[in-house]
DNA sequence: TCAACTGTATTAAGAGTAATAGTACACCTA
DNA sequence: TAGGTGTACTATTACTCTTAATACAGTTGA
């Protein structure tokens, strides 16, 4: 569900709060809905109960869930519309990228068949 | 002239070997150019001469530039068309990072405007 | 010839961070 | 009350980047 990348260079807290983010945007996970916990996770994904932890922190901080102690970790409801600054991100780094293709000679148009040629692929789901 | 980032995530060396192929590729330096020395460079960016041999190395192993000893590291003349690979790792992060923006609700339309835009930018060097 | 420049190699130390391990505490619920 | 939850803390391991300090080999030009 996760497939997360042990030798990447970002870390893999930083890449389950990604994946969770998305999940939670695009509401595969539902407002209020309850979060694995921590240690069952962590078995799961056979990492350390304090990565999950270091993960499920950040995102209670940026206000995509929040726990209750004793109880479990949860969607936040607001979260839907949080997701703003993520896309300002995802835009420069996105530009970056373009910038560096089209130097290396790739063309506009060839940029643009990517776009709707992924977009097919994501309707695919 | 190489603007690196000292806290990114990415290393310096490799940061140096990205914005040198860069150059090399789009024959900012021409082929059989002499590169600034080592220890001149380090000089220059004020970081350790041994960061910028290693991103030499590095280049020189991925056949964009060769070195002589005694005399200093230049441009690989058949560098030219070397950035194929480069080519096809680009695009695959494309792919992700656009399927990424679609996910977020961005449309076909916007990223389309946003290729179009950045290559308006990338002729006003 | 020789000083001053090149690349190259090596070792050591410092620093930062990710990840794990282990433990402990507070809270909730059946 | 037992067993689940989140939370907090310390210590340790491991890895990597970076710097530092040398040292050696080759080239070049005065």
């Amino acid at each position: 569900m996760f497939d997360l990348d042990l030798r990447s260079r970002k870390p893999i807290y930083e890449q389950l709060v990604d994946k969770l983010k998305e999940l939670i945007v695009n509401e595969v996970l539902k407002p209020d809905e309850q979060l694995p916990s921590v240690r069952t996770l962590a078995q799961e994904l056979t990492i350390n109960p304090n990565t999950i932890q270091k993960a499920y922190r950040e995102l209670e901080i940026q206000g995509f869930i929040y726990s209750l102690k004793g109880k479990g970790s949860f969607v936040n409801p607001i979260a839907k519309g949080m997701d703003k600054e993520k896309i300002s991100q995802v835009k420069q780094e996105l530009e970056k990228l373009i910038l560096e293709a089209l130097y290396l000679g790739v063309t506009v148009e060839e940029l643009q068949a990517m776009i709707v040629e992924t977009d097919a692929k994501k309707g695919a789901d």
